[in-house]
DNA sequence: TTGAAAATATTGAATATTCAAGAATTGAAG
DNA sequence: CTTCAATTCTTGAATATTCAATATTTTCAA
C-alpha cells in the first residue's frame, strides 16, 4: 500500500497537488475547445446547468458551478449582456432570483456539449475506458466523503 | 462500463467537471488549515519545492507550482519581503534568477508540511487507505498521459 | 402583530491574476 | 565576430476575483 506522505515527501506524493496538476491540465484542455466558441468554462457550466430549462436560485447555481456568489453575479452580468441568460425574480420568494438559459443559450449550449464530449473522448482514447470510468467513480466517492 | 456523458447527461458525469470539485474541495480544506500559518497554499508549494536546498529558477517553479510567470513573480515579491526566499542571479546563464529558501521559510515549511500531512491523514481516516492510494494512482497516470 | 435574526443577491473597494510588451542575456547562423 | 532570433524574467495596464458592507425579503419567536 502507497505509504502517505512525510516530512521529506516530494509534494508530487500530495493528493491536494495531484488533484491540483490533473485539474489543471484537463481544465486546459476543455478551455482551449471552449475557446472556439469564446467561452470561459464556467460559462458554459452555467449554461449546461440551466439546459434543464428550470429557474435556478443565484445560490443554487453557485454551487453547481463552483463559483462564489459576487463572481458569479458579475459572470451573469456578462451572459446577460450577451443575450445567453436572463433573470426572473422568483414569485415565491422575492428574495430570490431565478436565472433561466435564452434560446440562444440553449443553441450555443449544444454547441459547447459537442466541444466538451469530443474532449472527453479524446481523453478516454488516450487514457483508457477502464481508467477513466474508475477514477470518476473515485472521485465521486471522494467529493461524498468531503461534504 | 460508465457510458460517456451525452448531450443530456448531466455535468457531474463530466470528467472535467468531477475533477473541478474534488479539486476545490481539498483545497478548500486544505487553504482552512494553512491559514493557521496565515499561508496560501501556492507558498506551501514553493517553500516544499524550494526545501531540497537546490536553486530552482522562476521558469522550474512555475512550472512546479502549477502558477504562470507573472502571478508567479509577484507572489514572490511578497515572500521576499516576508524574509522567506531570495533571489540570486544564476552564475552560468544570467537570463535566469535561482530561488533559494532562507531559514525563516525551511522552518515556516516544516510547520506547513504537518499541516498538510495532517491533512492528508484526515481524508485517508474517512476515504479509506485503498482508495486514496488508487485514486492517486489513477490521478498520476492521467496527467502522465495527458502531457 | 411586531421586531429581531436569517437568508438572498448585489455592490464597491481592495486584491490578485492575466495578457501583452519590454529588458537583459544567450545561442547560433552566416 | 556580429547580428538576429530565442529564452528568461519582470513590469504595467486591463481584467477578474474576493471581502466586507448593504439592501431587500422572509422567518420566527415573543
Amino acid at each position: 500500500m502507497a505509504k502517505p506522505p512525510s516530512q521529506n515527501s516530494p509534494i508530487t506524493e500530495h493528493l491536494a497537488y495531484l488533484l491540483a496538476q490533473a485539474n489543471r491540465e484537463i481544465n486546459r484542455q476543455l478551455e482551449s475547445r471552449l475557446s472556439q466558441e469564446g467561452v470561459p468554462v464556467e460559462q458554459w457550466r452555467i449554461l449546461k446547468v440551466l439546459s434543464d430549462g428550470n429557474g435556478h436560485s443565484m445560490g443554487e447555481l453557485a454551487d453547481a458551478v463552483l463559483l462564489n456568489h459576487p463572481t458569479l453575479t458579475k459572470m451573469i452580468d456578462r451572459m446577460v449582456s450577451d443575450a445567453l441568460v436572463y433573470r426572473v425574480q422568483d414569485p415565491d420568494d422575492r428574495r430570490k432570483v431565478l436565472m433561466f438559459s435564452s434560446d440562444r443559450g440553449k443553441i450555443l449550449c449544444k454547441r459547447l456539449n459537442s466541444l466538451a464530449m469530443s474532449q472527453e473522448a479524446h481523453i478516454v482514447e488516450n487514457y483508457g475506458d477502464k481508467s477513466t470510468s474508475e477514477l470518476k467513480r473515485l472521485l465521486e466517492s471522494l467529493i461524498d466523503s468531503s461534504s
